[in-house]
DNA sequence: GAAAAAGCGGAGACCTTCTCCGTATGTTGG
DNA sequence: CCAACATACGGAGAAGGTCTCCGCTTTTTC
């Protein structure tokens, strides 16, 4: 895709080509290790290079953290498939989709926070991926409306910020406590009592 | 409080009282035009004082923060009483007392934050309010559910984390959207459909 | 093996939080 | 009223962050 449009272009010089790949193994490390926030010279200082090789890479932080997504964006799209394929309860479907949302979007510590943003900032690396996502939520959230599995009147975009929003509370230092399986509960069926079986809405 | 445990203390200096009330008026219009992750020096700037006054009075944003929030409070203290008193149904009371929370939970733009990492980092000056939050709520949750109009197993310390979860997606430039309340339904009814109404558990 | 293009490095501009301490000001006893 | 003393103030500046700029090096090409 590259190379070929004209004819006297030149070739991107390998260096770049291995430097941008070193980035992107060290910020992995980095952030997993000190969450989104932490500090991007530290991250070029661990690379071995300078900030405006990092820079020139990744204009800021977001746009590394994009690129870093990416490969887990691609296999969260092959979960994806792999539960339209496999499963055939469209309620345990969303469900299982939901979980693997989840598991991606507490990638790195902090990481809903810049997630959040990137979907009301259009002009942001990580908003095309999110509103994929959204897309694909409200696919198996509509199936499952279809099958009964699910209320009308939910959309999709609201069930995203929902799993968003409970990777954010249970980021942090608070993994010990029953938070986040108990979150996702709530959610899914939250904290009141359904209407009495007799008497329908 | 201040000045009676022995006999010859000094008065606190009318100056400093003077200063510690215009910070507060000060930083209030600050967080509430810039959100709570504005500069602090700003605020200073703004009240025409140094920094190392404004630090003095207040060692962190966070102790700044809580100041801020104390009125605010009192003032859900208030509402906690009311709501206890004039409402009779137990449901009812806790999605007032849940609405009113999560308006105190977003006094200012970005408030969610640092009240999530106030409440697992004990020594926080807005721990202790968010922990008495937590414990009305608990006493809101259980009376709804002694009269079957909660879940049981949900307790009080999940209902405060979806309440501020929730208010932590609305923030920002999203309100726009159908989200927030859409959201807070979310928590209250979750995205599944009940169980069929013939089979119960 | 030059010339030209592309990429690199890191000094430094600018912004933040927060500290330190000389100076100013309020308070108190004579 | 005025020392003299405690207290509080102000703002320079240390420390640490993001990101830019541009002289220099490396790669590619012919």
């Amino acid at each position: 895709m590259t190379g070929s449009t004209g004819t006297n272009e030149r070739r991107t010089r390998t260096d770049k080509q291995r430097n941008r790949t070193h980035i992107l193994h060290i910020a992995e490390q980095y952030f997993a290790e000190h969450g989104v926030t932490g500090s991007m010279d530290a991250i070029a200082k661990l690379a071995g290079i300078g900030a405006g090789t990092l820079y020139r890479h990744f204009p800021n932080r977001e746009a590394l953290l994009a690129a870093l997504l990416q490969a887990r964006a691609d296999a969260l799209v092959a979960r994806r498939d792999a539960i339209r394929e496999q499963e055939r309860d469209t309620t345990t479907a969303l469900d299982l989709w939901l979980d693997a949302l989840g598991e991606w979007a507490t990638a790195f510590d902090g990481l809903p926070e810049p997630l959040r943003a990137a979907i009301t900032e259009e002009s942001s690396p990580l908003a095309l991926t999110c509103h994929g996502f959204i897309t694909t939520t409200d696919e198996f959230l509509h199936a499952a409306q279809r099958d009964g599995g699910a209320r009308p009147g939910v959309r999709g975009r609201e069930l995203f910020l929902a799993v968003l929003a409970t990777s954010w509370v249970s980021s942090a230092a608070m993994a010990d406590e029953s938070s986040p399986r108990a979150l996702s509960a709530l959610m899914r069926t939250g904290w009141a009592t359904p209407a009495a079986p007799g008497q329908p809405a």
